[in-house]
DNA sequence: AGACTTATCTACCACTCGATACAAAAGTTG
DNA sequence: CAACTTTTGTATCGAGTGGTAGATAAGTCT
């Protein structure tokens, strides 16, 4: 059997570059133009790879969670409640505002809401948040079978709160804060989470 | 003088529907198309009295500030600096899902990331939503002066917490999250702020 | 080598984008 | 009424949109 022209760019160099373009300007303000120029190929090379403009988020976004689900894992190994807090907010403080990358948070500066074609980038997005929220809820609720999270605590609120206070700090970063703003933010957000340290004023 | 034929359309019902577009689909998102057919007037029309998109938009954003403001002055007016944050927190969880307007926030689902045409809109709302932060940061100075925030608190950092958990929660409002859920993650995030409240823990 | 399969390139599709030229319409003022 | 000023609707502008047809190139297989 005949094998057929090799492709001649790598997929995932390339679905690094659309990574980039969609997370700098959203889907909707993504045109193809600029994604066949970051990426090095035509369009007819990306149809033939993504299928379609929506397939190439899709696959782009697969690889932010590949990226994010490494951070996860170290984040979820925190040996406490309160230490998986603390890894989640202050691994987000640099990774929002890691200069290799944009601003900000993919699965937010990626379209919250879109124009007429894309009315359900928004949905696809928004169902890629809640899988961290529900990463951090199960671990809390291990985490008060565990002992280390106090009975009066709800998993489900503190997960909830730190994915949104997650998700504020990739709008602060994509308005171009800078570390130490989200290393402040971070570290009054954990005065909200019971644990060891009590000091509860934002003092520095 | 003659004074020439009058405008046939309200100026402020227009840009309220206007304002609705740009909530629900972005700025990239909303297309002259569907602002004017929701303002219910013709693409002359439009530019005659705002100029261009982007003056229709930064319009609009006038308006929202506008109606923004009234609710700023009942938070600042709060006895002290925990009342203030838990008015703007308890306030924003209505507003962001109050069903008279599209879920979240306009200064967030405005539009974080912009295409080719308009890398300015996204500055444009972020030095909008960074007016929230100085009034609260202002706000809390005086209440350390009033003697009813700690010595030790930072103001600055507080009022950057909370501006950015308001974010946070647009962002998740604007998701689908209902009122309960915002009004949760509100009272999480004020068991991180110093005052009265002593419970540490999220149980309800 | 020659058959076969797949990728790539050029050129282009129909359509929508934001924005406007022009003339008719609707008022106010003398 | 007639002169003047501004708005309105129609119809359209050039540019850019996502996406594709068809020919050619580059490999693998027998």
């Amino acid at each position: 059997m005949a094998m057929g022209r090799p492709r001649s760019f790598d997929t995932d160099t390339a679905l690094d570059e659309a990574m980039e373009v969609f997370w700098r300007h959203g889907y909707d303000g993504a045109s193809l133009a600029m994604l066949t120029k970051a990426m090095g190929i035509k369009p007819p090379s990306l149809y033939a790879a993504f299928g379609s403009k929506e397939g190439l988020l899709k696959a782009a976004l697969d690889r932010y969670a590949q990226r994010r689900s490494e951070h996860m894992r170290y984040v979820l190994a925190g040996a406490s409640a309160r230490e998986v807090a603390e890894r989640f907010l202050s691994s987000i403080a640099e990774s929002h505002t890691d200069p290799a990358n944009p601003p900000g948070c993919l699965l937010v500066q990626g379209g919250l809401a879109c124009g007429e074609g894309s009315e359900n980038i928004p949905f696809e997005l928004a169902s890629r948040r809640a899988l961290t929220e529900t990463e951090l809820r199960e671990r809390f609720v291990q985490a008060k079978r565990d002992g280390d999270l106090a009975d009066a605590a709800d998993p489900a609120a503190l997960a909830r709160f730190l994915s949104t206070v997650a998700s504020g700090m990739g709008v602060l970063a994509s308005s171009g804060a800078d570390r130490d703003a989200l290393r402040e933010v971070a570290r009054v957000s954990l005065s909200a989470f019971p644990g060891q340290d009590e000091t509860r004023t934002a003092a520095p």
